[in-house]
DNA sequence: TAGATTTGCTTAGAGGCATTAAGCAAACAT
DNA sequence: ATGTTTGCTTAATGCCTCTAAGCAAATCTA
């Protein structure tokens, strides 16, 4: 599986990798997006700015693999906090894993706002880079457990019937998209679901109702009972 | 209330604005948010870069105006999709400002995108920037609709009993705000509401949902169904 | 172990951007 | 007619991204 004793000139480069991780992390959160530079991360390691082409082709790259390490980071805390509870019901296992996600975006606001809102446009976005696949794997942790939860002990869903043609056309490829776990009214719910959380996650972190709102945990928390609701998983 | 005949300078003034903004717009719709440079816009009309600090003191300034402009255009799209429905029931011409809202971002999604996640980061905003009172006009628009509904229909609320004391104490603080047209308790169902929608909007916009839809018009309509039930606006 | 290669880094540009400073000429006001 | 304001210019500083060329040490290879 793992490759054989990484040589003394791998261990080297990782760790350099990692001072390069660290370094652009804190520029991002003390001194903000604008200050993420080739140039300033190589100042701050006491390196000269093209030294950091050798590890990563130039910007862009750079606040993709960052990215990545902080989806990372918030799929590994989801995680944690649902392997802790391996024996409560799928609906504590479920909340628990929601309530991760907004604590980790709640202590990390500017990585998560870069995360959600970072200077790589959407066209620049190729499809099989790490920060895509990062993505991929933190939009399939609740989808696991939502999965789960409809094979053991299936929720209510609308009649297919009731739904929009072109939504359940739409939902029917996502459906095979995931390996049919979840038949499209299914996803629906699922969708719908992810949406309201991460909608309001964002909304909260990038100081969209701040306007209104000084301590959203409250709105958080209300939104996890509509979720249970939505899921049946009341009681 | 108006100045009187502005003179032949003011006017070219004006005109000299009006171009910067198209301008400006034009490279963001069609080169994306990075190209939008001061050197840029001044190159693209003619001028040398540093003439275009007679207009804006900077890079920020630019960019706040120009995402001012866009608010307020979204803002009077709703407000006419309203007023050309003057005599309607309230229901029909709140549901007519929501769609307005979402033809709008569609229609134009590098704008709403700007206005979403400008590159101006949040500690810049200055609180009485043409940038924020643009935005508080926008945020007004359905507040003005929801408080009439309340003062005419008032709508089912929770009990206040029932809320988190913290959250009761935040709505309380912005019921003030608004000068009390809505009290606590409505002024949480007027603002879930608002970030049900503002949230699946910008979800939709800024591709965070593209793993699963191609088009969320059926998504929209859904959630506005959910809005109508929650504001009593059913038949 | 000697030679060839790879790796990590350097400095030196080229070209772009934000912004300030200094200055000129036309428009305007008195 | 004269002085001021306005709209613009070029020059220059200092930052940024990224490429090119090259040096020296580590590593591989024969």
């Amino acid at each position: 599986m793992t490759a054989k004793t990484p040589s003394r000139r791998e261990r080297l480069r990782q760790a350099t990798l990692e001072e390069i991780h660290a370094v652009t992390r804190r520029l991002l959160v003390t001194q903000g997006p604008a200050a993420v530079t080739v140039n300033a991360v190589a100042r701050e390691m006491g390196m000269s700015g093209p030294a950091l082409y050798h590890y990563y082709a130039g910007h862009e790259e750079l606040v993709g693999a960052v990215t990545a390490g902080f989806l990372r980071e918030l799929t590994e805390a989801m995680e944690q906090a649902r392997d802790a509870r391996a024996d409560a019901p799928p609906a504590d296992r479920l909340l628990a894993t929601c309530r991760a996600m907004r604590a980790w975006a709640v202590a990390h606001p500017a990585e998560f706002g870069w995360i959600f809102a970072s200077p790589v446009a959407p066209p620049d976005r190729h499809p099989d880079s790490p920060r895509q696949r990062a993505g991929q794997r933190f939009e399939q942790i609740l989808l696991d457990q939502v999965a789960e939860l409809w094979r053991t002990r299936p929720f209510p869903v609308p009649d297919p019937a009731d739904l929009d043609p072109s939504l359940l056309e739409q939902l029917r490829a996502y459906s095979e998209t995931i390996g049919g776990r979840l038949p499209p009214e299914a996803a629906h719910v699922f969708l719908s679901c992810w949406i309201r959380l991460y909608g309001l996650l964002c909304m909260e972190v990038l100081h969209q109702v701040d306007f209104a709102y000084s301590d959203m945990e409250p709105v958080f928390e209300e939104c996890l009972s509509e979720l249970r609701a939505r899921l049946g998983l009341e009681g």
